[in-house]
RNA sequence: GCGCCCGUAGCUCAACCGGAUAGAGCAUCGGCCUUCUAAGCCGAGGGUUGCAGGUUCGAGUCCUGCCGGGCGCGCCA
């Protein structure tokens, strides 16, 4: 409906400039404020008004003059400085009302995107444990970004970064061999930079009974040579020596075995944990694998053959500040290790090198100083900078009972997703999630959110559509039959302020799914769906709906609810939640 | 110290590349269940949009400087 009323605009502009004007703005069309200014306002005139050195008001009315024949506008009027306020004829919302009715559950899609590939990579967190509660905020963002994308006509590949490689592995594989040992009898401190959860024990029972004794050694040797633990010590350099004495008393292909064993763990209960959050990533990109496979010194190869990677001090240095970055990076330790930041330029090239256009990261906002860097590493490997696009992801405070919940990945006092999921249900937990933009702060407050009673935002919106549900349900009961074509023919007869507002309301679904899109801004639909339910539940409230009397009004109000409870069952599939039938 | 994000009603938050009178919910107060789910509806009060300047027809939105809060500045990942 408002890409026909812009096209109608364009035409007209098309009339009242001609080519001696350099540049057109795009005319930007919006929802009128108040009922009073129409349906939709432009503020094209006043734009134009400068480079034209014209009144905008005469701009206005030579715009008026120039709209084509059509039937989608009643009347227009030009207001205040300039703005050109359209009201629309009520058969371009009863069209519209029953394009919703048709389309169904296609209904909101768009094309803005098409033929653009994105790839939007989320959660990738470090395969050391399972998800916690600020990883849920990313998969709850992450996939519904990706779901408004997709909504839009872009080709979305959903992709999870898997840390495979590195130190922390290492240090999970002595973390589990210890828990191993201590299973065996063997007495030890656990280390204080080991990774303390239950998991980890878990982990290390099922080595136990698929291994046996396999892997057992006296402790005296497994801590023989270490530097001492903190307090007294170093933390980091006692797990260092203990991942060292680990390597050389298992072996390497012992020790790959129990580390591979965590890994897989891990990683399958990580997956098992987001499927159930319905979250379905596309791939799972192992870093260990870019290494191996050679991508790494590939593109280390390309950096230093460009001349963007020097030696300093033993190390290898890719110069990221020739492209913006405020400090050159390491690449190749002195050691002769790559680092994590040459697995992501490797990683990120690769993105590109498959063809995505896009390449939209959902980071921690911790991770703000790495946008710089990536960038960099992009341009310096002769891709586009801007086809790096990072949402950075606000950290998500739990409180239980007015307290803040305390959370520790060290010590692994942790809120898990999935304890989250089970305590306040999935569709909550997403809600709740992508209900605040992604750059605030957001308060979880799980005994609102797994509430049933109080009023919240996702209770509020679910029992519009159970109520909607409801009403189709009481139909038979009452020997009533929903004619939907009689109720489409009718339609004009829904002349109420309040009705030509619902439809009105309606009918904006497709412009906030584009607009959330834009955004990369769920909470849009969020905040649209609340508008929904609540002109749905004032309206239910103040009509009669299942009326005997009058057939044709009564199917008329039935498909304008067929069509609320539609978007509202779309706006919360694109946050991937599932609108209740009752409640 | 430098960089990024955030400051809007008592609380939690909206406000569509800058648009018309800054809006909701919670809480407070007052109404509504012999209409289909009261997890609802109707109404009232509540604001110098952190502060000070600037840009322009127009600023919560853009720019500069302060104040307050969060995060980051490794040959960790």
């Amino acid at each position: 409906m408002k890409a026909e009323l812009q096209q109608l605009l364009v035409e007209a502009l098309d009339h009242v400039l001609n080519d001696s004007e350099a540049e057109r703005p795009q005319p930007q069309i919006e929802r009128a404020r108040d009922t009073k200014f129409g349906d939709f306002a432009c503020n094209i005139a006043m734009m134009l008004a400068k480079p034209l050195r014209k009144n905008p008001r005469e701009i206005a009315q030579s715009i008026i003059d120039a709209l084509p024949d059509n039937s989608l506008i009643n009347k227009v009027e030009i207001a205040g400085p300039g703005f050109i306020n359209f009201y629309l004829s009520d058969q371009a919302f009863h069209e519209e009302v029953s394009s919703i009715v048709k389309r169904r559950s296609d209904y909101g899609q768009g094309n803005f995107g098409a033929g653009k590939k994105v790839l939007v990579e989320f959660v990738s967190a470090n395969p050391t444990g399972p998800l916690h509660v600020g990883h849920g905020r990313h998969a709850a963002y992450g996939d519904s970004i990706a779901n408004l994308l997709a909504a839009t006509g872009h080709d979305v590949t959903r992709e999870y970064y898997v840390n495979d490689a590195g130190r922390q592995m290492d240090i999970l594989a002595a973390s589990v061999w210890l828990r191993y040992l201590e299973c065996q009898g063997e007495q030890l401190n656990f280390p204080q930079g080991g990774y303390k959860g239950q998991y980890i024990v878990d982990i290390a029972k099922e080595v136990v009974d698929l291994h046996s004794d396999k892997f057992v050694h006296a402790s005296e040797n497994v801590f023989e040579g270490v530097t001492e633990d903190a307090p007294v010590g170093n933390k980091d350099s006692h797990i260092d020596g203990l991942v060292g004495n680990a390597k050389s008393l298992l072996g390497e292909e012992s020790y790959r075995v129990v580390q591979q064993f965590a890994l897989d763990a891990i990683l399958s209960d990580i997956r098992d944990d987001l499927e159930g959050f319905g979250v379905n990533m596309d791939a799972y990109y192992s870093e260990r694998q870019l290494t191996e496979g050679g991508k790494v010194r590939e593109a280390i190869k390309k950096l230093k053959s460009d001349g963007f990677v020097y030696e300093h001090e033993g190390a290898m240095w890719f110069k990221a500040t020739e492209f913006g970055d405020e400090k050159d990076r390491v690449v190749v330790r002195k050691n002769g290790q790559t680092t994590y930041i040459a697995s992501d330029i490797a990683y990120h090239y690769e993105k590109r090198q498959r063809g995505f256009d896009l390449l939209l990261d959902v980071l921690g906002a911790d991770h703000h100083g790495y946008i710089a860097r990536t960038r960099a590493a992009l341009e310096a490997m002769g891709e586009p900078g801007d086809s790096l696009e990072v949402q950075l992801v606000q950290f998500a405070v739990l409180y239980r009972g007015g307290e803040k919940v305390q959370m520790s990945t060290r010590s692994g006092e942790f809120v898990t997703l999935r304890e989250l999921r089970e305590e306040v249900g999935n569709d909550p937990a997403r809600f709740f999630y992508v209900m605040r933009s992604n750059e605030q702060h957001l308060d979880f407050d799980l005994d609102l959110a797994k509430s049933n009673e109080e009023d919240t935002p996702i209770n509020y919106i679910g029992y519009a559509h159970a109520r909607a549900c409801s009403l189709l349900r009481k139909l038979s009961s009452r020997e009533l039959v929903f004619d939907e074509v009689q109720g489409l023919e009718h339609l004009h007869r829904l002349d109420a302020d309040k009705e030509r507002g619902f439809m009105s309301t309606l009918t904006r679904y497709p412009e906030i799914v584009e607009l959330a899109a834009r955004n990369r801004a769920p909470q849009n639909v969020v905040h649209y769906l609340k508008e929904v339910a609540n002109e749905f539940h004032s309206y239910y409230w103040a009509y009669k709906i299942l009326d005997d009397q009058d057939d044709g009004r009564r199917n008329a109000r039935l498909v304008m609810f067929t069509a609320a409870k539609q978007v509202i069952a779309n706006g919360l599939a694109l946050l991937g939640v599932r609108a209740p039938e009752q409640m």
